[in-house]
DNA sequence: TCTGGGGTCCTGAACCAT
DNA sequence: TCTGATGGTTCAGGACCC
């Protein structure tokens, strides 16, 4: 706690939804719902118009959709917003070297580390220049915090929303803190909430007249000492540069919960092996294995091994992961899984017994997680460390049709009775026919996985996947209803079994989709050179060689409705082309502002 | 109504070594 | 050798955050 206001917290406004309202001139003043558009998904952000109808964060999507069913529902486009974000963090280090992001649109700042002010007014006008700064930059509008700690720097920001700035000069502290819900403090959730309230604590005041004694009785050490000191407006935490990264982990929610032990051993596997990915792309090894099982029930459980020395070898996790599984009852069906390591190390020590199993495992078919050992591994190599990044990622997301495919067919070719997991997978996603056969976990089903789509057509929108497999282009695909009337894509819910996560999420919407939309097309693939018809995915950034930049609005029947509108442009016209039309190709995001993030959103 | 994904931190139980 | 205290590590679960 410091005697100076000069402690920054930045907060962006519906980050999410602006940066879509920003780069779509039509979305502007409209409901905007970023989140995953599968019957499972949530909202991760609406913006003020959509909050108007009681929509927001962490929302049910079907109830988001019930309070306000002419909203325009987007799939999160992570990239962009990651490039947008690193303008704002540019500007914040600007100030200090002391910058400590919390997220993509959250970072506190110590001004007094950048010698930026030593006083009130100092602050304030730092406050202030900055918030032009960054509309000018982004043309988006942050909320700013100034206080003598982080605690009240975060909350003054949520004060300031949206669009102000709030300075909580230090003496006043307590005082304005009295009357706020115990809510308003960083580390009181739901459950401690409620714990509260059931003490009859309702405000912060109520919480520091109730003594550390009585906090600790209640909330145990640590958190009852923290939070009674918060309550006192006493927060002395430094901000911090840097921060290691303790854990990596994947998890997927499946549209419909799995049954078969096969197809659920499969997806641990995928698991591990996109886990890994993420763990050699951050330079980290582990020694902490955990599995994460959801049930039909909600109910989560984890399990952990920790291993002699950390690996960063697939086979290794792999085995790990599924050694865990054996340990967990799956009876009543599983909603989802995850795999994640911790105990971080950022060295790799050399395995000499990981690379004996992958060599053996993984190369001459013989994986002890493989499901089917006689069927030798397509891949042949460790993905990883090929850096068939493809097989890694594809998953259940960045290609939607090829991994459905290859489920689907796994459950069919493992299921006799038809397998409920595989035979919904098959019939709503499609895309066999592209399906990569290296997405299968063995022969048998690759085969069975590669017949051609009986679908046809845009029955096949699911399988935009290869396309999307070596692209870092997230999946974009989007439901767009009362723009302006023109016809919404709505899939069909649960149709597919595509998986939560943000690639999935654009993979629930393609499979759900079937004939709608939802699929992206081939981005940079090369016009697709077979006989494999183009797919647009509602959201998507498309160029037209006549119209200029535009983004798909919906698809359909052999037709994708484009509108054709620039961030620095009013609203624009929407047309209609055929799915095929030689003058239309997928483009990369452009420049919310002069040429700042599409470059590096490409 | 029906609950994502990726994290961090804390607590308590069990186990082991000293 | 047995017992109890103590402390570190592992494991599992839960709460919270964005």
């Amino acid at each position: 706690m410091r005697a100076a206001p000069t402690i920054l917290h930045l907060d962006m406004d519906a980050f999410y939804a602006s940066v879509e309202q920003a780069s779509k001139p039509s979305l502007r003043g409209k409901a905007v719902i970023v989140g995953g558009l599968g019957p499972r998904g949530v909202v991760a952000t609406a913006s003020y118009e959509a909050r108007r109808f009681g929509v927001h964060s962490a929302m049910p999507m079907a109830q988001a959709r019930r309070l306000c069913p002419n909203g325009a529902y987007l799939i999160p486009r992570f990239r962009l917003y990651q490039a947008v974000s690193e303008i704002v963090m540019g500007l914040l280090r600007e100030l200090s070297p002391l910058v400590e992001p919390l997220s993509l649109d959250e970072a506190f700042v110590d001004l007094e580390a950048g010698g930026v002010a030593f006083d009130s007014a100092a602050a304030r006008a730092a406050g202030e220049r900055l918030r032009a700064d960054i509309l000018a930059a982004t043309g988006l509008s942050g909320s700013v915090g100034l206080a003598g700690s982080k605690m009240l720097a975060k909350v003054a920001s949520e004060e300031a929303k949206p669009a102000g700035l709030l300075l909580i000069e230090p003496g006043t502290e307590r005082e304005l803190l009295a009357p706020m819900s115990v809510r308003t403090l960083p580390g009181v959730g739901p459950v401690t909430g409620q714990h509260l309230r059931r003490a009859g604590i309702t405000t912060v005041g109520e919480l520091a007249e109730a003594g550390e004694d009585e906090l600790v009785r209640m909330l145990g050490r640590s958190h009852g000492v923290g939070l009674h000191r918060m309550a006192l407006g006493l927060d002395d935490r430094p901000v911090v540069a840097e921060r290691d990264t303790k854990s990596v982990s994947v998890e997927d929610t499946f549209d419909v919960d799995l049954h078969d032990r096969v197809r659920i051993r499969y997806e641990v596997q995928r698991l591990a092996d996109r886990c890994v990915g993420r763990l050699r792309d951050s330079g980290h090894s582990g020694r902490t294995i955990v599995l994460k099982v959801r049930r039909y029930d909600f109910s989560t459980l984890t399990r952990s091994e920790t291993l002699r020395g950390p690996t960063d070898a697939v086979a290794v996790v792999r085995e790990a992961a599924a050694r865990l599984l054996e340990s967990v009852d799956t009876t009543g069906g599983v909603r989802l899984l995850g795999v994640g390591v911790s105990g971080l190390a950022d060295y790799t020590q050399e395995d000499l017994f990981a690379f004996a199993l992958a060599a053996e495992g993984e190369g001459a078919g013989l994986d002890p997680a493989d499901p089917d050992p006689a069927g030798p591994d397509p891949v042949g190599l460790d993905p990883v460390r090929a850096g068939a990044e493809g097989a890694v990622e594809r998953g259940p997301g960045a290609v939607p049709g090829a991994p459905a495919g290859a489920v689907g067919a796994l459950g069919a070719a493992l299921d006799p009775v038809g397998g409920v997991d595989g035979a919904r997978v098959a019939g709503g996603a499609v895309g066999a026919a592209e399906a990569d056969p290296s997405a299968l976990p063995d022969g048998p089903a690759g085969t069975s996985g590669t017949r051609p789509s009986p679908d046809g057509g845009m029955g096949a929108a699911g399988a935009d996947g290869d396309a999307e497999a070596g692209s870092d282009r997230p999946a974009v695909a989007a439901e767009v209803h009362g723009a302006d009337g023109a016809p919404g894509s709505t899939g069909t819910p649960g149709a597919g079994e595509a998986r939560g996560t943000v690639d999935s999420v654009g993979a629930s919407g393609a499979s759900g989709a079937s004939g709608a939309s939802g699929a992206s097309g081939e981005p940079r693939a090369g016009g697709g050179v077979g006989a494999v018809e183009r797919r647009w995915g509602a959201g998507s950034d498309v160029w037209h060689a006549v119209y200029g930049a535009g983004w798909v609005q919906g698809s359909g029947v052999g037709r994708v409705t484009v509108r054709f509108e620039r961030p620095g442009s009013g609203p624009g016209r929407v047309r209609t082309f055929r799915v095929d039309d030689p003058e239309l190709a997928p483009s990369d995001p452009l420049p919310l502002v002069g040429d700042g993030p599409a470059a590096a959103a490409g």
